[in-house]
DNA sequence: GGAACGGCATCTGTATGCAAATTGTAAGGT
DNA sequence: ACCTTACAATTTGCATACAGATGCCGTTCC
């Protein structure tokens, strides 16, 4: 059942974006497990190119976060220890808490008014425990908050930690009722910013991101 | 004046990890301004290296976002509009914010110490007016603050929003009455670090790095 | 005089080749 | 039986080579 949908990624810009691209898809989605060597050889035959994109891809990649490398060493796909994957779950209720502040303070009206109707509209994947769709929604959800931030530079941040982030928060909604409770903790956060409660909204998105980092897991690695 | 203080960079790891230490030193410090070209072959003659560790390395400062990057295109020293600016310099806030409160929370007896010693030495910089001095305290007495929240992926951000936010800010002490302020304002972050209040220390490195933001200017870029 | 076109120079993007470093393996010694 | 050492195979790091893209500049045509 682990059938990779839309595996197709985006077949514009050069040949090392689009490396970057495919790979940290597969990062993210989970096609690639932490621990995962990427060797360069490999990578090239697979994409049928040279060594040369192949490298700077993995290059950028390293940049990221999202594999690490060292000198005449093979790239892995980045794995980190508890006390990191602690730290960027802190790091993400932080940016979440700040989102959600700046949102209340700055979505404009149609800003509100999709948000509130997206939010709204995700209740009956609750009721139908479509765990996948409800994760693709949660996923445009948090988008909208960060959007909603009207700040570009805590939006690539954001988005490049939730990113680093995604290989270890993979199973977010198999723990039973984590759906209606992820529900009820984003209705939360709707009515602060609704009502323009930075506070509230701030705080509310803290939790929200701290329980989810509680009901995470680490998971199995692909090394030894 | 402008002598470059020790600009012999640290000669370890792999060819391209120096020329990203070079390179990014050079525009944090302002030897390279934004919107100046930095096409491999010059670069790759300047370092006697060929162009496949140059591309490597500004590929490796593009995803740091100190460099943009187009295809067929050379690389710039990243510059920025106005707006996203600002929107570092509020990211910068909300992080130093961020360290500051965790700071009073989280630091060590001898954390404590070290930085009320390190912040109390600083006075007599303000009172001689050595700008240069003072600058290199400042940044000494705010990596003290990251590394106090204990959180290594805040460090990386703030670290690495400090860096691209560098060049836009290096006449920061230059003002009249700029370094008298600094330190009053560092004295509010210490004093409420040291009593373990942590909103007040949030508070109070929230403005301290959204009065620098006011006091810094956008300044001339090399681009047309 | 100005705009459009074409060729040349320059630079980037990718492929290929070679040297150095690392890892796995097998022989030899304790 | 285990550890050490040496050698071979594999892989990375960097240099070089070539193809494609961009931009400049002079020429030509209106």
């Amino acid at each position: 059942m682990k059938q990779a949908r839309r595996r197709e990624v985006i077949r514009t810009g050069t040949t090392v974006e689009q490396m970057v691209r495919a790979i940290a898809d597969m990062i993210v989605t989970g096609t690639l497990l932490p621990g995962e060597k990427l060797d360069e050889i490999s990578l090239a035959s697979r994409f049928e190119v040279s060594r040369t994109p192949v490298r700077e891809a993995l290059r950028e990649l390293g940049a990221m976060g999202l594999v690490g490398r060292e000198p005449n060493r093979s790239a892995v796909v980045t794995n980190v220890t508890e006390t990191h994957l602690h730290s960027m779950f802190e790091a993400m209720a932080e940016l979440e808490g700040i989102c959600a502040r700046l949102s209340a303070e700055r979505m404009t009206v149609d800003e509100r008014r999709a948000l509130e109707l997206d939010h709204r509209g995700s209740m009956r994947l609750v009721h139908s425990g479509a765990e996948e769709e409800y994760a693709a929604h949660n996923t445009e959800f948090h988008t909208r908050l960060y959007r909603g931030a009207h700040n570009d530079h805590v939006f690539e941040m954001v988005t490049q930690t939730r990113a680093r982030l995604a290989p270890f928060r993979r199973a977010q909604f198999r723990l039973p009722g984590r759906l209606a409770k992820s529900y009820e903790e984003h209705d939360q956060i709707v009515m602060a910013i609704m009502r323009a409660d930075a506070v509230a909204a701030g705080q509310a998105a803290y939790s929200h991101v701290a329980i989810v980092s509680d009901a995470s897991a680490v998971f199995a690695t692909a090394g030894e």
